[in-house]
DNA sequence: GCAAACCTACCAACTAGTAGATAATATTCC
DNA sequence: GGAATATTATCTACTAGTTGGTAGGTTTGC
């Protein structure tokens, strides 16, 4: 765990060849971009063949448009986990902003802010599903801070669904600038201070 | 000038080579970033060779490091303008605002956004320069909201530097999810939630 | 004459992707 | 049960095109 040996929780070892391979690729996408992985870069970390990915997955774009509906699909499971969970909306969406922050100490962007970036550079396909992953993002908190509010954890004047987006757009804002500066803490402050501002003066009911 | 034309503020096309290279690669890494970008492309933009573009820029790299940097001067100076033109902080925060998004509908990123997004692909010294292009904003954004707080313009209860370090990651997030949502409005929404609870209460003082 | 700016023609390395062979493992038929 | 047949997962060897970059020659304008 110690040392410079990287987490290798996206990344299992005993995982089927092909579970292996999205994984992998998620880990490459996220911190490389599209554009700068290769299937030369899955067969050094997988060791197998480039034409043994080709047999998994035809074409690299096939292989990312399956690394985002994975990524999604964990994603949205993780979410309905929060939801479930127990804890006031604040302590969900605290939890949200940790899970979005997942993988910056690996120095993975998270995977819709990476697609975004390039989304020029990408095949239509993925178009369609970045933009689904951050409509995931903000059907989720639209919902978790619409209920927030109607319950007296949150007050925002300009709706629950605007406060779901200033919320996105500051945690993906934050990945961004922290990932540049070094600043694990830069990445989460903009948050902490969105929801301080959200959270109903202490002692207000109860 | 009217149909799908793109605009060409960034290519001025009886500028030198050198600079038509600069402004071409700088619009194409904004597009789709470092790696995807290639002298190639430039070829068919500038209408000269890949040799020939070697001539003026003997590496990617050293063309991307320039890039950085002359895209670097004239965003300082935009902001100098901005400093010392009429207004107050809000103005001149809206003009920040406005000048971040700019080329958002030729579906450009911010430079730093682009290359903090594929950090991990990118040389040493572009890591450096899209570090040091960030600390220029933080820099700005947090002297025009001290001046801000002091003359009564804005209050914000963390301090002039976490306004300024929210307002940063709050555009820069949102060019990225209003890009994938293809919503400008979207870029600027945080933003805007962001300086509204910044301004002091109506007729406060005056 | 000279230097800046450009060219043709190349290179080695890498890109995504294909063809076809080969093991090992299932499945089916008798 | 055992032979015949698929299927799965891998390999070697290849293609055509692109990548960043170089060597060396030519044009152009002072």
């Amino acid at each position: 765990m110690s040392g410079g040996a990287r987490d290798d929780s996206l990344r299992s070892m005993t995982a089927p060849t092909r579970s292996q391979l999205l994984a992998e690729a998620e880990y490459l996408i996220r911190r490389s971009g599209y554009s700068a992985f290769s299937y030369a870069h899955l067969t050094d970390k997988i060791g197998i063949t480039k034409a043994s990915i080709h047999y998994h997955f035809p074409t690299k774009q096939r292989l990312a448009e399956e690394v985002v509906e994975v990524a999604m699909a964990r994603f949205a499971a993780a979410l309905a986990d929060i939801e479930a969970g127990p804890g006031d909306a604040p302590a969900r969406l605290r939890q949200y902003a940790e899970l979005f922050l997942d993988g910056f100490d690996e120095q993975l962007r998270p995977l819709c802010c990476a697609l975004s970036a390039e989304l020029a550079a990408l095949p239509d396909s993925l178009h369609t599903r970045t933009r689904a992953y951050f409509e995931l993002h903000l059907a989720w908190l639209g919902r978790i801070v619409g209920a927030g509010c109607a319950a007296g954890q949150l007050r925002w004047a300009g709706g629950a669904d605007a406060l779901a987006a200033l919320i996105l757009s500051t945690l993906e804002g934050g990945s961004l600038v922290a990932r540049a500066m070094q600043s694990r803490a830069l990445a989460l402050d903009g948050f902490a201070q969105v929801l301080a501002l959200a959270l109903p003066p202490a002692g207000a009911d109860a």
